[in-house]
Parts: structure tokens; sequence; C-alpha cells
DNA sequence: TTGTATGCGTTATCAG
DNA sequence: CTGATAACGCATACAA
């Protein structure tokens, strides 16, 4: 069971075992010993006690990512991007979903051995409860002071929708919200107030909506309805767009045509749909994996905890067929 | 840092700091030592180093659940579940991804710091890459020999589901099949297919569909369109459902009349939707906590490893307004 | 009421 | 090439 266990069986010390199994054993071992103390390792069905290991070593390799919940694509791909990292450097990336989703605690995080600590999406009163003594590294959220941070441009992106939709000739301009309270959705709702303002011809109408977008439904019809009806929707997540094309079918509208729809997300796990739809593609793989590296900076302390980096990722407007030019000389 | 920091700092021996940061110095320290060992360690910033504590006490408190993917609001609940039950017994349940859909491997599955493993709908030849000399229960899978199981009542709900459509009069019956390989989803194929048998008047219908439904709007159509088209669907998800919903506005179809509609898990998350959805209501977080509750009886050896306990959790069809009595009188 | 001593299983240093 | 030996930080039996 134990190493001591397998040097006593195959007559060796226990250091040499240690050696052996953990391959650093070429020069300093005889071919044949190592031989022997593998075979004898395998017989006795020997494991690793990680606790102990843990101990000599001083660092587990198990990262903890924290998300608002388990049951959405994005933090799927943010754990892939990480995970990806992870494994070429020998780290573990396990998560833990707080299940409440605005992230009040308190919440029953595991703290056991744990190397670092990834929050994303994580309501900044919540990251405080992750504020074990570990290196921290927080994504998508508002940065906290002397936390590093990766965010992406939110912002940035929604701007890139709306220049894409007014350059088409909308004016009458929809903003389906995600009631989800979250730094990523307050970002959206900010920028499409702030670049309709600067555009006065531009009307605006803002509708919110529960993520899971069914209920959403008749509020929908109800302004898509509308005499002056907007011309261009944006959705704050893909999701959303798809009920905005469910509402579309019902109305008879044509996306593309008669109604022009963004998203916002891109996850190549989407299913295709007709006609594909244009999105602001956020990059969450690379925001899972960022966040590693820099935890990982952090902890071998080639990043200063005091610097409090905070890096943005660039996001893209992926241009498809459910935009076109607005329908204004008829409506009007 | 370490407990020996403390007991140095605040003059006492490193024992009474053990005794006192566990709360188990009544009766034994001075009131007085306790608090000055308290706030010492407050100072001091104290964190306890869990490899070390795990090493000590041959446990580390934390259960790795495993599951296919991370963006499916099943898996959120069977956590739930779990976490529940773990948190008041000092266990924190975390969350591994595989990423690939059908389990095959191989994965960096974390293997640190664990007292046991929850695979929860991975495939059979994944399961045995995580017989690392860990505790192991399967849940949502077809039971091997030697592994304790936890299972779900998947036939019985179907063939109620079934029974249900056939008593309102419902002849032809189309069941949308997930493309997911997995074994919930061939035991409804199977349990459809042979309750289909044993109903001579019944003709049945198939459909696979990928599992983000809007791909299978095209061939629904086509399905539901034709003069023969099915009066009732059985759907191998509430999400596959919504889908039908969505086909059922183009084609003018009302649910619940013209087309009757059932679904699968009835997950308390899923958004109302109009008719309510009749569905089978598959209990996830019992799932889950059961799951955690026979892997602590493995751990506790009240449960016997060579006994492969297998138990199933009953499933339950929940009644609402997407079933009505066929229209075969007219269509026929 | 408090302190001393021991060992959990591992890795790493150093002497043979 | 191999074996003693010393930590790592903690919990606990036992001595004082």
């Amino acid at each position: 069971m134990t190493a001591t266990d397998v040097a006593r069986v195959a007559r060796v010390s226990q250091s040499t075992v240690s050696l052996v199994l953990n391959g650093k054993w070429r020069g300093r071992i005889s071919e044949q010993t190592a031989r022997r103390v593998l075979a004898t390792a395998d017989e006795l069905a020997y494991r690793i006690n990680h606790a102990a290991r843990s101990l000599r070593l001083g660092r587990t390799g198990t990262i903890l990512l924290v998300v608002p919940t388990i049951a959405d694509p994005v933090f799927a791909a943010v754990h892939a991007g990480a995970a990806r990292l992870g494994a070429s450097t020998g780290l573990g990336v396990v998560v833990f979903p707080l299940g409440a989703e605005d992230g009040r605690g308190p919440f029953p995080v595991p703290r056991q051995a744990l190397d670092g600590v990834i929050a994303c999406a994580v309501a900044a009163s919540a990251v405080s409860q992750l504020r074990i003594g570990l290196p921290l590294v927080v994504l998508d959220e508002a940065p906290a002071v002397g936390t590093p941070a990766v965010t992406m441009d939110i912002g940035g992106g929604m701007a890139k929708a709306l220049a894409h939709l007014i350059a088409l000739g909308h004016r009458r301009i929809l903003h389906v919200r995600a009631e989800r309270r979250a730094w990523t959705f307050a970002r959206r709702a900010e920028v499409f107030d702030h670049c309709v303002l600067s555009h006065p011809f531009v009307t605006a109408t803002r509708l919110r909506c529960p993520f899971a977008p069914a209920d959403l439904r008749e509020r929908l019809l109800r302004v898509l309805a509308a005499p002056d009806r907007p011309t261009a929707v944006v959705c704050d997540d893909d999701a959303i767009a798809m009920g905005v094309y469910a509402a579309s079918v019902a109305l008879d509208l044509t996306v593309g045509q008669d109604l022009s729809v963004i998203g916002f997300n891109d996850l190549p796990t989407a299913a295709p749909v007709s006609p594909p739809l244009t999105s602001v593609r956020l990059p969450f793989e690379e925001l899972g994996s960022l966040g590693l590296r820099t935890l990982i900076g952090l902890r071998d302390g080639t990043v200063g905890e005091s610097a409090a980096q905070v890096a943005e990722l660039p996001t893209e407007l992926v241009v498809r067929q459910s935009v076109g030019p607005a329908p204004s000389a008829r409506t009007w």
C-alpha cells in the first residue's frame, strides 16, 4: 500500500522506491532494481498518498474554478481553456458551482488541498469569501483593487454590434437584456445606453428577460408586432437570440430581412441555425487559460499581487446572415 | 503561518494551539489561554495546512463528481443534491467535466486529495479510468459488476408516458431521441420500442436529434406536416420538447390539442412555458444525494463493495396541459 | 491545565 | 548505485 511496503517487499530502501516511481532513477538506480520496484508496486497495487506528497512538496497540483452555476456552456468553455493549459502544466482544474446565480453567500466552498482559486463571474461580495490565503484570480468581473483580473472587452463588442446596425441604416433598436445580475451584462447595458445616447437619431427599446427565454415570448411578440417596431435586436446571449428567432417565426418576420438579430458569445457549441447568427464572439476559452496562466504567475512570483494586473481580452463581431440592411424605406 | 508559529508567539505549545483551533479545548485549556491563542492565530492570519491535516487524519473531506459536461442543468441538479448532503457532513463536492460527451478518454482527472469519486452519466469505458483506488459510485449508468450504483427508473417513466398517451387515444406517436450516447437515452429508446411492440395498433416514428434542437426544426416540420402525422411526441429531454413547441408554432398546431407533447427531466429550473409541459420527472437531486450517501457508506464500511449495491430511484409522470386526447376522430 | 513525543507517507539530502 | 535520515504541519495519546 505505502511506498515503505513496496520497499520492504522489493528488498530495497524506501528512498529507492520513491526515486524509481518518480522516474528519477536513470543513472542512480540499476535497471534491474528499478524493474523490481516497478513490478512490486504494480503487484501490491501501490497508490501514492497525495496528502503526504503535497505536504512534502508544498503544493497540491489542484486549482479550484468557482463559477455561479454549472448549467451554462459559457463556464464549460472557461473550464476547458483552463483545463487544457493545466494539463500541460500538471495542474488539475476542478469546478465548484456556487449554485446561487448572483453569488450571495455563504457557500460551502471546499478549501481543501488547493494551490489557487479562479473565480469566474462571481460577484464581488462572494469573491471576498474566496480570499482564503491562496492565490486568487478573478475573471469576467469588475476588477477589484489588489486582485489580478482578466476580463473581456464587452463594451467594445457591444459598440461594434451597434455600429454595424447603425451603418446598415437601423434606427429602431431593441436590446434584450439578461435578467441575471452580473458584471458582464451590466457592462452590455451600460455601453448600449451610452452608444445610443451619442446617436440621437436612434430609438432604443429595452427588454429584460430571464435567462431561459421561454417566458420572453409574449413580451417579445408585443414589442415586435407594433407598427414602429424595432428593425434590429441585440441580445445579451445567443440563447436569447434563439428566443427572438422563435418569436420571428410566430410573427412571420424573416430574420436577416425584416428583422436583424445580433447575439453575444458565439460559442462553437451553439447549434447551427438558419440564418446563421451574427454574434459578438467572447473568448471564453482564452479567458480560462489566461486566468490560469495569471494564477501560475502569481504563485511563482512572476506577477506581483500588489501589481493587481488586469488583462482585457479583445472581442470580435462575427458577421453572418442574421443582419441585413434596415427595411426602413418601406416601414417609414 | 503554521500552528507552530502561532504557538511560539502565543507562548504555548503547538498541541494547545491545535486543541483550541479545533474547538476541543473546553475543560482542557483555560479560557484565557484559549483566547490568547485565537487572537494570535487571527493576528498572524494563520491558515491551516490541509495537506498536513489530511495526512494526519487519513481523509481529505473532498469528493469528486465526474460528469460528461458542465453545460447541462441536469448535472447542476446532481451536484446540488450531493453538495447539500455533503455540507451537512463536512464534505465538499467538487466537479470535474470530462469535456467529451460520450466519455472516450483519457482525461486529466485530478486524483489529488480525494476521499472518493462519484461518476455521473459517465460511459463504462471512462469509468474504468476512475478506478484509482478510491471509493467509487456510479450514477445514471448501466450498473457494472462490483461497483455500487444508483440509477433512476427511466424505463418506468417512459412506460407511464406512453400509457398516458395511449389511454388518451393516441395511436401515432413520435419519439424524438437525443443524439448523445448515454445509458439514460438508450434506456428510453429501448423501453419505447418495447412498449410500442406490445401495442400493435400504435404506429411509432423515431427521430434522432442533436441536443441543442435548432437543427431539428426542419426534420420535425417534415414529420409533423405529413397527413398521417403523429398526434403525440415523447422527447428525451425538456429542451428538445421546447424545439417541438417551436415547430408547432411554425405549423400552426396547438400543443395540447392538435399535438400532445411529453418531455423528460422536469427540472424546476426549466422556464415556464405555455401550455405547461407534461414531463417525466427525473429526481436528479436525490440521485446526487443518494450517490454521496452510498459513497459515504462505502467509505465507512457500512456498505460492502462486493455487495455492489444498485439502487433505483422512482420516476413520476407529471401531467400538465401539453397533453390532451388524440384528435383522432377528425384526422382519420 | 499544559507540554512532550510520536507518526501520518512522502521527497530530498547526504553519506556510504 | 543504495540506504539512513530529516523534515513537511498537524492531531492526539500520554506525561507532567
